[in-house]
DNA sequence: GAGGTTATCGCAACTGCCCGCAATAGTGGC
DNA sequence: GCCACTATTGCGGGCAGTTGCGATAACCTC
């Protein structure tokens, strides 16, 4: 099943637009932003509106084919949902950013699962604070 | 000490806008937003302009009197530093809040100190996930 | 392949928030 | 009190992202 299939079957088209994104999100091979992706596409198509990129990236994590991170800054990271998940720590003072593995994060989501109910998606927004030079 | 005089010692300068933000923070018994802050402030001031709001919401931040959350939307929420510290679970899907002990996620913060030399700040951001109802 | 339905698009305007700049006004020293 | 210094302000404009709307174009049916 294509993923202009899949969205066949959910009522949606597959439209040019929906197209470039994806591909654009295939060239990308970690987290991109937004912006980058309409900056890439508009290079060669310049009619298409940034806002359809930003309607499209979110039509293409309904279906789950793409999910998004918030950093501690005001842009969101986008990536494919097929790539390795994972958490972030950032440093609010330097800024720095470091990839950690979901197994960290594991034990609280299974806590917050059990005492809670709730199913926490810990690779959705970053670990802010200090890290070990800021910290001092 | 009052918040001027640690201002002052700080070579900052205690302002009637400065002032209005922080009686503003002290009417929001809560979680307040700036536009909120200054949508009170404006309506005796009008003259004041919400950017000064953001700057000295940062100000005082940098001085430790106010901290600021992330939610799962664009909004940023402020509160005194002095209220009791918490964490949020928000749901992604019908959008419940629910406040959490900082001892659940105590632990992480041990273990980011312990593996990584980061001192984390979980109360900085909520948890973003499905709650007992969305999860099904 | 033509026609009708409607998801999607491009556009323009808007949001919460941030920033540069010239004017203003707290502050410490006299 | 008055002055000089400079932190802070209001303003205009920018940024990432969102939204309403009329026009367009994918899709299904025949």
């Amino acid at each position: 099943m294509t993923v202009a299939d899949d969205m066949r079957a959910k009522g949606m088209r597959m439209t040019v637009q929906r197209r470039l994104v994806l591909d654009a999100l295939r060239r990308a091979r970690h987290h991109t932003t937004a912006e980058e992706i309409s900056r890439s596409i508009r290079a060669s198509y310049p009619q298409i509106d940034p806002s359809t990129v930003y309607r499209n990236l979110e039509a293409l994590e309904r279906l789950g084919y793409v999910t998004h991170t918030h950093l501690d800054d005001r842009v969101t990271r986008w990536r494919r949902a097929d790539s390795r998940p994972h958490g972030h720590l950032v440093c609010r003072k330097c800024g720095s950013e470091e990839e950690i593995a979901m197994s960290v994060l594991e034990p609280l989501a299974k806590r917050l699962k059990g005492e809670h109910g709730f199913r926490a998606d810990l690779a959705h927004s970053a670990v802010v604070g200090l890290c070990r030079e800021c910290a001092g």
